[in-house]
RNA sequence: GGGGGUGUAGCUCAGUUGGUUAGAGCACGUGCCUGUCACGCACGGGGCCGAGGGUUCGAGUCCCUUCACUCCCGCCA
C-alpha cells in the first residue's frame, strides 16, 4: 500500500464491501449517461468499474478526461445489485463509488485505440508499441512469455543444469548466417561479431568441465525476416551436456517440452514419446525436414511404375528416363470435388514455380479407370499397381509431380500443406512433435557443385569414430537432430565432434585446409586438443515455442519490441545515423552510394 | 535480389462503368440522458484519396513510375 493504490484493478470482490480503497490505472472505457458516469479503470491485473454521479462536485471534471488518461481514484467498494453484476470480468460483483480522483498522466489524442479487438496496421503498432502492448491479447502474450521463461529456468535447474552467460561481442565465423558486425575502436579496422548462437562457447563450457549448461541466449543473424523469424535477434534455450549420447538429450528435452506444453496449453499432445523420423524418410514422405504430422497426407514415390509399357503418359516417361522422379499425394474420397478444385491446385502449383501437377480420380464402373485430364494414359493394371503402392482406394484422387527430386519434394511439400488446409484435414487443437534424425553431414552446393556442410560443421559423424569411412562423404550421417512441432522447426542440435583430427578431415572434405580451420575456429579447435569430453546439445527457439503456446502465427505477437521487416525499430528510430566524431573514433568512413 | 497483397479522416473500412459537394463506425468536440458494461440520442470539427507523372472535358477510380507496410521465394550452418 502506498499513495497510489491500496489494491490493484483485478482483485476487489464482495469481501471488500464498504472498504475505502485507492486504485490507479488507465481509463479503459467511459460510459457517460450525462448525470451518471461509468469508468472502467485498467491496470496490469484487471478492470474495475468505477461510478460517479452529478451530485459530486468533481463530476464535470472527471467526465472530461479522455481515454487512456492515468488516474488515481479514491472511493468506496459497493456491492452491485443482482441485475447489474458483470460476469465477464473478475471484479464484476462490485464497483467503486468515486469520492475523489487525481490525474497522474494525461494523454494526447490516441494514434490508435487501446480498447478494441480490431487489427491494426503493423506500422502504427510498432511505432506506438507502448500503446499496442496495453491491449489485452498481446499484453497476455508477453506475460505468457515471461512465465514460460521462468518455468524453463526452474525446470532446467531441477534437471541439474547451470545457467551461464556468454559474450555478446565475439568473433565473426565464416560458416552460417550473415553476421552483425561491431567495429573495434581499440583495434582499428577490426570487427567483433554478435553471436549467431553461443555455439562455440557452449562447447568450451563443456571442455571447461561444467557438465550441464543452459542459457536463455540472445542470437543475432543478419538475414531477411519471415512471419516466424524476427530480423536481427531472437532467443534460444541453449543447452549443452557432457558424456551424453543422442538419446540422453532426447530424454531431457522431451520431459521439458511435455511439462512445458501441458502447463501452458490445453491443446492435446499427440505423441508424448516424440516419433523419430530420419531425414531421408521425412524428405520422401513429407517433402520437407519439418513435417507437420497433424497432416495425414503422405507422399509416395512411384517413379518405377513409369517404366511400364501399359502407361502412355509420354511426358513423364521421357523425364523419368532422363533421371526425373515421380511422386504423388493421395486425397481420400475426393471423387465429388469439382474439376475446378484440382485445376485450381494445379494452377497454384504452377504459380509456385513448379511444372504443375497431373491428377486423376480413381473410378470403378466395369473396370477401374482414372478420371481426369491424364487418367486415360493409365491402364487398369497400372492403376491397380499405383493403388497398391500408395494405399489409394476407389474415389480417391492421385496428384502427381514429375521432375528433379529436389523440385518434386518442394512442390509436393507445399501441395501437402495446401490440400490439408483446403480439405480441412488438420486438427488445430493439438501439438504434434517429432524428432528428425540422421541428417547427412555434407551436401552438394547447387550453385558451385562443391561439397559443403549441410548443417553444423561441428557435428559428430555416425559410426565407429576410430574408423569412419570418409570415401563417400555424401553418405555420411551425423548425430544431428531437429525438433519439429506442427510443421515448425523448433530447434536443432547435435552430438559434437570433439576429436580434432576427425574435425580436420571433415573440414578438408568441405574445402577447408588445416591452416584455414586453425585460423577460423582457433578457440574451438585449440580447446578440443586439451582433453575434451564427448558432449552434445540442442537449442530450441524460445520465440517459436511461445508462438505455439500463444496460438499466434506471427513472431512479433510474442515479441515485446520487434523490428519491422526491414530491420528497423520504428519506435526508437534504429538504425540511425551517427556523428562524424563517432565514425572517426572507429576509423570508419561511409562510402557514398554510386 | 525476385514475386504477390495492401495503401481513402487519428484508427478500422466502404466508395458502382471514370461524373459534379468523397462516406460509415470508433475516437475527438458540444449538448441531452441516473444503471451502463461495444450505453443511447442529436449536432460538429477533421481528407494532398501514399507520392510523382500521364490519358481524359472530367481521375479516389484507368495507365506508367516510385515509396511505405506486409506475405512468400532466395537467404536463415
Amino acid at each position: 500500500m502506498n499513495k497510489y493504490r491500496t489494491h490493484t484493478c483485478g482483485e476487489l470482490n464482495q469481501s471488500h464491501k464498504g472498504d475505502k480503497i485507492i486504485l490507479s490505472g488507465w481509463i479503459n472505457k467511459k460510459r457517460d449517461h450525462g448525470n451518471l458516469l461509468f469508468i472502467d479503470l485498467r491496470d496490469n491485473y484487471g478492470l474495475t468499474q468505477c461510478v460517479i454521479d452529478k451530485d459530486n462536485v468533481i463530476f464535470k471534471e472527471i467526465e472530461k478526461l479522455p481515454l487512456e488518461t492515468v488516474i488515481k481514484i479514491e472511493g468506496k467498494v459497493i456491492e452491485r445489485t443482482k441485475e447489474t453484476v458483470n460476469k465477464k470480468i473478475e471484479t464484476g460483483q462490485i464497483e467503486i463509488s468515486i469520492e475523489n480522483f487525481e490525474s497522474l498522466g494525461s494523454t494526447k489524442e490516441l494514434p490508435m485505440p487501446v480498447f478494441s479487438d480490431q487489427e491494426y496496421a503493423e506500422e502504427i503498432r510498432l511505432k506506438y508499441r507502448f500503446l499496442d502492448l496495453r491491449r489485452k491479447k498481446i499484453h497476455q502474450n508477453i506475460i505468457l512469455r515471461s512465465k514460460v521463461i521462468s518455468f524453463i529456468r526452474s525446470e532446467m535447474q531441477k534437471f541439474g543444469f547451470l545457467e551461464f552467460q556468454t559474450p555478446i561481442l565475439t568473433s565473426s565465423s565464416p560458416e552460417g548466417a550473415r553476421d552483425f558486425l561491431v567495429p573495434s575502436r581499440l583495434n582499428p579496422g577490426k570487427f567483433y561479431a554478435l553471436p549467431q548462437a553461443p555455439q562455440q562457447f557452449k562447447q568450451l563450457i563443456m571442455v571447461s568441465g561444467f557438465d550441464k549448461y543452459f542459457q536463455i541466449a540472445p542470437c543475432f543473424r543478419d538475414e531477411d525476416a519471415r512471419a516466424d523469424r524476427s530480423p536481427g535477434e531472437f532467443y534460444q534455450l541453449d543447452i549443452e551436456m557432457s558424456f551424453v549420447e543422442q538419446e540422453d538429450i532426447f530424454n531431457i528435452v522431451e520431459k521439458l517440452f511435455i511439462n512445458l506444453f501441458k502447463n501452458f496449453s490445453d491443446k492435446k499432445i499427440l505423441h508424448e514419446k516424440f516419433p523419430k523420423i530420419s531425414y531421408e524418410d521425412a524428405m520422401l514422405k513429407y517433402g520437407s525436414d519439418k513435417p507437420d504430422l497433424r497432416n495425414p497426407l503422405i507422399i509416395s514415390d512411384i517413379t518405377k511404375i513409369f517404366y511400364r509399357e501399359d502407361i502412355k503418359f509420354e511426358i513423364f516417361k521421357k523425364l523419368v528416363k532422363s533421371g526425373s522422379v515421380v511422386r504423388c499425394l493421395v486425397t481420400k474420397n475426393t471423387k465429388d470435388k469439382p474439376r475446378s478444385f484440382f485445376d485450381g491446385i494445379d494452377k497454384w502449383a504452377k504459380e509456385q514455380g513448379s511444372s504443375g501437377l497431373a491428377y486423376f480420380t480413381l473410378e470403378k464402373n466395369d473396370t477401374i479407370s482414372g478420371k481426369g485430364p491424364v487418367g486415360k494414359f493409365f491402364s487398369e493394371d497400372s492403376i491397380l499397381e499405383i493403388m497398391k503402392q500408395t494405399k489409394a482406394e476407389i474415389g480417391d484422387t492421385i496428384l502427381l509431380s514429375c521432375g528433379k527430386q529436389h523440385d518434386v519434394e518442394k512442390i509436393l511439400s507445399q501441395t501437402r500443406a495446401k490440400l490439408a488446409n483446403e480439405l480441412n484435414l488438420i486438427d488445430d487443437n493439438c501439438f504434434s512433435f517429432c524428432w528428425v534424425v540422421d541428417y547427412p553431414i555434407f551436401e552438394i552446393d547447387e550453385v558451385s557443385n562443391k561439397i559443403i556442410f549441410s548443417h553444423n560443421p561441428f557435428s559428430m559423424p555416425q559410426g565407429d569414430i576410430n574408423n569412419i569411412d570418409l570415401s563417400k562423404p555424401l553418405n555420411l550421417k551425423a548425430y544431428q537432430y531437429d525438433i519439429v512441432c506442427n510443421g515448425i522447426e523448433l530447434s536443432s542440435g547435435a552430438i559434437r565432434n570433439h576429436i580434432p583430427e576427425l574435425m580436420y578431415k571433415l573440414f578438408e572434405i568441405a574445402g577447408y585446409s588445416k591452416n584455414n580451420v586453425d585460423e577460423n575456429f582457433s578457440g574451438m579447435i585449440n580447446a578440443l586438443s586439451y582433453g575434451a569430453p564427448p558432449h552434445g546439445g540442442i537449442a530450441p527457439g524460445l520465440d517459436r515455442i511461445v508462438m505455439l503456446l500463444a496460438d499466434e502465427k506471427n513472431i512479433r505477437e510474442v515479441t515485446m519490441f520487434p523490428m519491422n521487416q526491414n530491420a528497423q525499430d520504428l519506435m526508437m528510430n534504429a538504425p540511425s545515423n551517427v556523428s562524424d566524431q563517432q565514425l572517426k573514433e572507429l576509423n570508419l568512413a561511409i562510402r557514398k552510394k554510386s
